[in-house]
DNA sequence: GCGAGGATTAACT
DNA sequence: GTTAATCCTCGCT
């Protein structure tokens, strides 16, 4: 199956949030691949959103934000947890999807090692849970999810699933707009058993 | 150079 | 429901 190319990323950043919805996620470990569908995202957008990091304009953390789409954007949040987010909108105009929330559908014994302490449901059900299940760091700052030569981590499409659209969480500014989305918990149910979000 | 705060989580009471 | 853990980034001096 191919993986999502630069132009499903390159779009508005809510309708790229939306459309991840059911897609999967896809990691390559050593000795095999780990993969997930998206069930949760985000959609932090520029200037006309002030719970972005960009918001403020370009700095040495967020510039890839204002990067090419298709790009992951890694960042390290309260001393202990890594957020990914997927870099959306034409090169040079910020925007970007935070992946929050995830079913696991292929690798479990990955997964498992990278969340020793966690019962299956909450291996990835939360922002840093996802980063902790997938072993990602601030080393995947900046890879390409949309280039054809790297293998690591891509995401592929997937069977769309109803979605609901909410406020955003753990904000303090912008907390009116509704551009949190997340699966169905009867749709996402079907993929995996039970999950819930926190 | 310094201080404040954060797109969170897990372990408490 | 409350709070400690924990460190990077940004903005200001």
């Amino acid at each position: 199956m191919e993986r999502l190319d630069r132009d499903f990323f390159r779009r508005n950043t809510v309708e790229v949030a939306k459309s991840l919805i059911g897609c999967v996620l896809a990691r390559r470990f050593e000795g095999g691949i780990a993969a997930a569908v998206i069930t949760e995202t985000e959609a932090y957008r520029g200037e006309d959103d002030p719970a972005s990091h960009a918001h403020r304009g370009p700095t040495p953390r967020n510039r890839i934000m204002f990067g090419e789409a298709g790009g992951l954007y890694v960042y390290f949040s309260y001393g202990m947890h890594h957020c990914m987010n997927v870099v959306t909108e034409e090169e040079g105009q910020p925007g970007a999807v935070l992946l929050r929330a995830a079913v696991p559908v292929q690798g479990h014994g990955y997964f498992r090692a990278n969340r020793p302490r966690a019962p299956e449901k909450q291996w990835m059900n939360g922002p840093g849970k996802l980063t902790a299940a997938f072993a990602i760091n601030l080393a995947f700052n900046g890879l390409d999810l949309a280039g054809p030569k790297q293998e690591e981590l891509i995401i592929l499409p997937g069977a769309p699933l109803p979605w609901t659209a909410t406020p955003r969480i753990g904000i303090s500014k912008g907390v009116e707009l509704p551009w949190r989305f997340l699966a169905d918990p009867g749709a996402a149910s079907g993929l995996a058993g039970s999950w819930e979000t926190q």
